[in-house]
DNA sequence: TGACTTTAGTCGCAGAAAGTGACTAATTCG
DNA sequence: CGAATTAGTCACTTTCTGCGACTAAAGTCA
């Protein structure tokens, strides 16, 4: 248990800032100072003794001038060579930020998912990983709200479920399960949208409730 | 991105081992040399240009001889203070082991899980943190098989699954769930185990099906 | 103005899934 | 043999889910 490599292996923090816009997801990238068309992940190699959250933390207020409405580890990096940096390791984090009052810093730039330019391979994986950190929080802590305003119509929140689980899902039962689960209020506010019956305002307000006990499910593809 | 701390940031991958000894889970730790009654989970400061899941592995090569049934990274731990090295980061591997199979190296011993000795506060936060990692990933894999041997009756299918969520399950329900999940395959073995009539033995051996596109569920416990 | 379109919101049924107790089966113990 | 013990199954009830159809309130356009 103590055997030392030649050279101390160094390791960064690096942020994976997600945002929805429109109808698709959105990374944080800055651009890379020197080489010409590249892009990376905000990172940072900590102060020595710094909280591996409250480093997460600041390179967030540097890029955006706020903390994420919702953040979380996503896990450490190592396999990928190549970091911006040099080092061995990289601990990734996911931070979710509501589009509307979201304003990034000089040098930082919102890419739509799909839309990614090159980063380096170990980043390319933490947006991956990132990606999945989410969708596996979904159905255990209400984070979709963290992309959305303040207040926002059910056919808003409907729509952001759908796009961070990547399918369509019935009105009727959205609603039915949102019911039971006590999670948002209504305001007496309306928003009429171009056409259409105007669309009443809610906002998220968790009501008490005790834990829903259900069994077993074995739902999962295996491997 | 490219600020430099005076030291170089150092870390350690630390690896929780996991066992189900008779009815509770039990991690492997080691003896710290040197010290009097001190323990401290496996682990090593990688070499440079080593992947972590190859450290990992290599970890549990040289605490058990073989390597987990499962295996998964846990995070990357960094608050607490005072590591057995002095890496200012861990990367912490979660590892499943059946218990039957499992013959740990000189100096290597199970500690049930209700009864560790003390750690350092960052291993005992893996510790809590590989627990945690074990149940999320119960209801998206089948891992509780990985703790099982080769044949196994429903009974104690369902023990290891009890063990797991820590909540007793209705028998006929486990059994149901397990019918549609495709998971096991009897054998053409019974076990008879003291009185009580013999019970016939499984074998883990999943099947393709197509996945169940379940809809929404809002059940967990917001914050 | 009035028919038509569009989006919001609700109702109710049919089928699937889950919770549960009671039943049968096969063994050991006395 | 009968009681106790563990395995395994069945049938009933309750709950949940998928889904189509319905009403409501706006805008559009002739």
């Amino acid at each position: 248990m103590r055997d030392r490599p030649s050279r101390t292996p160094s390791f960064s923090v690096d942020l994976v800032l997600v945002t929805a816009v429109g109808n698709a997801l959105a990374v944080l990238l800055t651009r890379t100072t020197g080489d010409r068309e590249r892009w990376s992940l905000p990172w940072r190699v900590p102060q020595a003794g710094e909280a591996l959250d409250t480093a997460a933390a600041r390179i967030s207020q540097e890029a955006l001038g706020e903390a994420p409405s919702w953040m979380e580890q996503a896990g450490a990096f190592g396999d990928g060579k190549r970091h911006p940096s040099d080092a061995d390791v990289s601990v990734a984090y996911v931070g979710l930020v509501p589009h509307e009052t979201a304003s990034p810093r000089a040098g930082f730039t919102w890419f739509q998912l799909a839309e990614l330019p090159q980063l380096s391979p170990r980043q390319r994986a933490m947006v991956d990983g990132a990606t999945k950190t989410i969708q596996g929080r979904l159905d255990q802590a209400p984070i979709a709200f963290r992309l959305l305003p303040a207040t926002f119509t059910l056919s808003e929140l409907q729509q952001m479920y759908e796009l961070l689980l990547g399918k369509r899902l019935h009105k009727a039962s959205f609603r039915r399960a949102l019911q039971g689960a006590w999670l948002v209020e209504p305001t007496d506010e309306w928003r009429s949208e171009g056409r259409g019956r105007p669309a009443q305002l809610y906002r998220y307000l968790p009501k008490k409730r005790r834990r829903a006990h259900r069994g077993l499910r074995f739902d999962f593809l295996y491997p």
